[in-house]
DNA sequence: CAAACTCCCTGTTAGC
DNA sequence: TGCTAACAGGGAGTTT
């Protein structure tokens, strides 16, 4: 499922076969995948714009369209968004497709339809309240413990939530605490500085290393493309990669968790 | 304010 | 073999 490094993969390979190319036509074929406006709006407001950028911003991809208004999508669980000719459907389950002058179309891939496109005339309406970029200037290490500092919650949840940092999704957080040594169920303003440094340090080094991969593959056929591999996600019952202990799986905040129950202490 | 739950969807898989 | 039911998962929205 796309996270911040299989977003940032598509932003990658968008961007450079799209760039100043100019919208021809807009077509919807599942009505809920445009969130706002409604899907004839969309269609009729999107014909004669040029995307003068392709930004990220979390999971969110953001294109900076002239005349000046913002097309933002969000890939959610089964997204992608595939550059085709305009002539040839990328698969049976494309939601929606813009279609560029020079022939081109990007489409909108996704099987399970909570994908979302978004077309505003400020972004921040949509992205305005998520958290920082974990790989922005503006993130460090001393931040990062105030920031803990103040939430009494379990880290694993807070780390999920895009208010509080953006970009991570299950994986990513499930391998950053198995890496820095930090069991889900912790509380927030327990951490350490020391932990919340190395905390920092392995969110960092993960995203990175798994843009430079172009993403995980966890072979379930959602996103295939990447060469990220993950040590304990999905892994349950298996040896603990540092300690041989069979890793465990919980259920923290409703989805599937991960972890080492002997590296990772409370 | 935060935690817990519900909903949206479909492909895959476990169980019979 | 073929069927059904459970499950996974992000995040907005709602309830506790």
């Amino acid at each position: 499922m796309p996270e911040l490094p299989e977003v940032e993969t598509v932003r990658r390979r968008l961007a450079a076969k799209l760039t100043g190319k100019k919208i021809l036509k807009a077509e919807v074929f599942w009505d809920r995948t445009i969130d706002r406006p409604s899907a004839k709006e969309f269609k009729r407001i999107l014909p004669g714009h040029k995307i003068v950028s392709i930004k990220r911003r979390g999971k969110y991809l953001l294109f900076e369209l002239a005349p000046k208004r913002f097309l933002l999508a969000h890939l959610r669980m089964s997204g992608d968004l595939l550059i085709s000719p305009s002539s040839i459907k990328v698969s049976k389950h494309v939601r929606s497709e813009l279609h560029f002058s020079g022939g081109l179309s990007l489409q909108f891939e996704d099987t399970r339809k909570f994908g979302r496109m978004y077309l505003v005339s400020d972004a921040d309406e949509i992205v305005g309240k998520i958290g920082p970029e974990p790989l922005g200037e503006e993130f460090s290490s001393e931040l990062f413990f105030k920031m803990l500092k103040s939430k009494k919650g379990a880290i694993k949840p807070l780390l999920l939530n895009q208010t509080f940092l953006a970009g991570l999704g299950n994986i990513y957080v499930v391998e950053s605490l198995w890496r820095a040594k930090i069991h889900p169920l912790k509380r927030a303003h327990k951490i350490s500085a020391s932990e919340a440094r190395s905390l920092f340090k392995v969110i960092r080094d993960i995203l990175s290393e798994a843009i430079k991969n172009s993403g995980t593959d966890i072979g379930d056929g959602v996103w295939e493309a990447g060469g990220y591999r993950t040590r304990v996600y999905g892994r349950a019952g298996k040896p603990c990669l540092r300690c041989k202990i069979p890793i465990k799986r919980i259920v923290v905040g409703q989805r599937g968790t991960e972890f080492c129950p002997t590296c990772q202490r409370r």
